[in-house]
DNA sequence: AACAAGTATTCGTCAATACGTATATTCACC
DNA sequence: GGTGAATATACGTATTGACGAATACTTGTT
């Protein structure tokens, strides 16, 4: 009955360790489910259920890019949610598994950047099999 | 068996309106739990459990003070605690309920100053009878 | 139409938490 | 030792959330 209060909703998408990881990451871009999944190196499932939470609770949106969905934190962001996510970030470089995280996104991010071909090999098909993509920009899902 | 990132830590204890207000009122000082259900206005029991939530949790300490349990913010915090304290101190001044509670806890510290021997009488005895301390400081909680 | 890749959802289960009621504990004072 | 005030704990219950496994959905390609 009570509305919950927008600074417990942003307090309860970043008391799970996975959301946390996952936040972080969006703070330095958007990212695709596959991507986000790499660096983590958690499920498929997993990480598309906590999305979905972050979703419900307005703290990303998500933006369809042929097969992939990408999230990020949204354009316009309350007060708090601005706030917290500068606190995450401030202090999130002391935990080790999110350095680890970071080093990991920038791997692939520097990755992307260097080849949308390759990026598409990797990020949009398993390395191995020759999936080509021919309408999507680069055929890399962009993020 | 993963430990629990002090970060998420944190979060789990923000993550609940109750103990986010809690918090707000030990930012300005040290409180006994009375004075914390008093500005609440919630149920002893509630306020116990979560008080106890906190102390497990490293986010309070706890000081005995005769009859009355002082919970305080503890003075060494590692600088996740900090940053998140700050940034709360900094949001919680949008939310109406924190903006009440805080002219309630403003309201009881006056009484406080004002008169010990008044505040003893309201603090820690019901008003109306007469229960007289001896020992115990100015008869107040001193908190 | 069939297929494969990326992503989402359903189902079942298990653990954690929130809360009210009742009861216990601890302390100061008589 | 008994009493009352302040606080904590136990018990039962309802809710929420996390997770893995399996399955469904959506899109682009052939």
């Amino acid at each position: 009955m009570l509305k919950r209060m927008e600074l417990v909703k942003i307090y309860e998408c970043l008391c799970d360790r996975t959301r946390l990881r996952i936040l972080n990451l969006l703070c330095s871009g958007p990212l695709c489910v596959c991507h986000i999944q790499e660096v983590l190196g958690e499920s498929q499932v997993k990480i598309s259920r906590h999305l979905n939470y972050l979703k419900t609770r307005d703290m990303v949106v998500v933006q369809r890019e042929a097969n992939w969905m990408i999230y990020s934190i949204p354009e316009k962001r309350s007060r708090e949610l601005d706030a917290n996510l500068a606190c995450l970030q401030d202090c999130a470089s002391e935990d080790k598994l999110i350095v680890r995280d970071n080093a990991r996104l920038k791997k692939v991010r520097a990755r992307l950047r260097k080849d949308d071909s390759a990026a598409a090999a990797i990020c949009c098909g398993k390395p191995g099999k020759s999936i080509k993509h021919g309408k999507t920009a680069g055929a890399s899902c962009g993020c």
